[in-house]
DNA sequence: CAGGTGACTCTTT
DNA sequence: GAAAGAGCCACCT
């Protein structure tokens, strides 16, 4: 992706990242920002999330907040919203801490060819 | 044009 | 290790 691009251009590149990320795994935001080619573009992959909609069955629950070098956690403030991140995510495999963070090296997802 | 805001992240107290 | 500040950038008033 180039500078010039098109917002739309960035948000399908989002989107596509987020679609190739596999079962039990999860990918911090600014992780998908770069990977779409979009440096500190970590905003606006929130973005791009807030304003998905079900029809395009993302897989939403993979893409979580870093925390610090070892661990994530889950981005949504509702509370609703955070434990339904949380159930899916533990369906399909990825273990929480107690105190609700996901260890990044057990559960980060690395790309093959980055 | 001028703020305010967020499903963010990093640094400094 | 919590809290605060700063940087960030698209969007909406």
């Amino acid at each position: 992706m180039a500078q010039g691009d098109s917002n739309a251009q960035r948000y399908s590149a989002i989107y596509a990242v987020i679609r190739a990320i596999p079962r039990g795994k999860v990918m911090t935001y600014g992780q998908v920002a770069e990977l779409a080619s979009i440096p500190r573009g970590h905003r606006m992959v929130a973005t791009a999330l807030r304003n998905s909609d079900p029809t395009m069955k993302l897989p939403w629950q993979r893409v979580v907040a870093k925390r610090d070098r070892l661990r994530a956690r889950i981005a949504i403030v509702d509370d609703r919203g955070a434990m339904r991140q949380r159930r899916l995510l533990q369906k399909e495999g990825v273990r929480f801490e107690r105190d609700g963070s996901i260890r990044l090296h057990l559960f980060a997802w690395i790309p093959p060819d980055a």
